[in-house]
DNA sequence: GACTTGTTAGGACGGTTGTCCTATTTCCTG
DNA sequence: CAGGAAATAGGACAACCGTCCTAACAAGTC
C-alpha cells in the first residue's frame, strides 16, 4: 500500500468535515489537526481556505462522475442504472441521517454565504442531472428526459432533507421505493 | 401603526438574517446594525446568541401555526388545504430560489454545527407534518396518514433545494404540479 | 426635584479565525 | 558528500467573534 501524499490527505480530511461540520465552521486548525500536520504545513499546500474548497469540489466531482462512469459500464440497462442512484440513499443512509446530502447541504451553505464557488458546486448536481438525462434519453424518452431526471434528484433531495430531520429508516425505504414505483411506471409508459 | 417594541425588531431582523445569511455566519454586529442599535443594547435583550436563535425559532413555530389555523378556518376541504400548503413553494418561489426553504436549511445547519437548539428546529418540521396527516385523515386515509404526509413534505422539500440549485421556475411549476396530481390520485383512491 | 426602574450606548476582554513569515528538517540530485 | 529544492513546524499578525461591564439616558412615581 502506498503513502497518500499529504496533499491528498488534506483534501481527505477537508471532505469529510466539510460534511460533517459544515465548509464556514471548519477551521484551518480542524483540518490540520485530523491530518497531524501543522498548520504551517498546510498553508504550504494550500494558501486560502477558497483552495482548498475548490480542492475538496473538484475531487468530488471527479468521484462522482467515475461512480457514474462506473454504473454504465456494468453493462445494465438505463432503468437499472437510475436504481442505483435512488439506491445510494439506501447505501448511505447512516451518513444522510446525520449530515444530510453532501452536495445539497454544500451548495445551500455557499448560497447563504454567497460564496464564489457556489457555481462550482452547483455543476456536482448538474453532472448528475446530465447524466440521469442520458439514461431517460437512452430509455427512449427523448422528449421529456430531463424533467425526469429533475424530479428523481428532487425526489432523492427531499429524502435527504428529511431522513436528516427524523432520522426514520422506515421513511427512507418507503420513498426509495415510491420512487421506485414512479420509475418502473415511467419505463412502462415508454415501453407501451 | 404602532412602534413594535426593540426586542421584537431584533427578533425579525434576525430571523431574516439567519434564513439569508445563516445563523452561525450571522454575528451580533450584523443584527445589531440591522436593527440600528448598539451591541449593548442587544445584549440586554439577549444574553447569548442562543437565546436569540431560541426566540427566532419561537417566532417561527407560532407563524406556522397561525398559517396553518388559518388555512383550517376557512371553511376548504383538508385536500384543498393540502394544496395550499403545496402553492407555498409557488408563491414564496423568489425567496426560495435565493435562500432555499427557512425550515430545511436551518435544521441542516444546525445539525452540522451540532446545536443544542436543532430539536426545537425539527419541531417545526413536525407540525407541519401533523397538521399534513390530520388533513390526510380527515379525507378518509387514517392508515396511511401520516406516510402521505411524509411523502409530501419531502416533496416539498426536494422543490426548494433543486430551486435554489437550478433558479428555474418552470421546474418549480412542473413539479408542484405533479404533486397536485399526486394528490389528487390519493384522493380519488380515497372516495373509490 | 429626588429616586427607581427599564433601556440604550460604547467600549473592554479573551478567544478564535484566516493569513502570513521565518526557521528547520527532509529528500533528491549531481 | 555538498547543495538546493521541497516539505514541515511553529509562531506572529490583525481582524473578528461572543460576551460582559459600566456609564448615561428616559420615563414615571413619590
Amino acid at each position: 500500500m502506498t503513502e497518500k501524499s499529504t496533499r491528498d490527505n488534506i483534501v481527505e480530511a477537508a471532505h469529510q468535515l466539510f460534511y460533517e461540520k459544515g465548509f464556514d465552521h471548519t477551521s484551518f486548525a480542524d483540518i490540520a489537526d485530523a491530518v497531524n500536520i501543522s498548520r504551517g504545513n498546510f498553508y504550504y499546500h494550500f494558501k486560502t481556505k477558497d483552495d482548498i474548497l475548490k480542492a475538496v469540489i473538484d475531487q468530488r466531482m471527479a468521484a462522482t462522475r467515475d461512480m457514474l462512469d462506473a454504473w454504465e459500464k456494468e453493462g445494465n440497462t438505463p432503468k437499472e442504472r437510475i436504481r442505483c442512484f435512488i439506491e445510494i440513499m439506501i447505501n448511505n443512509r447512516a451518513k444522510i441521517k446525520k449530515h444530510g446530502c453532501p452536495v445539497g447541504t454544500l451548495t445551500s451553505e455557499l448560497a447563504k454565504l454567497g460564496h464564489p464557488a457556489l457555481g462550482e458546486a452547483n455543476e456536482i448536481f448538474t453532472v448528475f442531472r446530465d447524466w440521469l438525462r442520458r439514461q431517460f434519453e437512452q430509455m427512449g424518452r427523448t422528449k421529456d428526459a430531463d424533467e425526469l431526471a429533475l424530479h428523481v434528484l428532487a425526489g432523492s433531495q427531499g429524502i435527504a432533507t428529511l431522513a436528516s430531520a427524523f432520522r426514520d429508516d422506515k421513511f427512507i425505504k418507503r420513498e426509495v421505493e415510491a420512487l421506485g414505483d414512479w420509475l418502473d411506471a415511467v419505463a412502462s409508459e415508454t415501453d407501451a
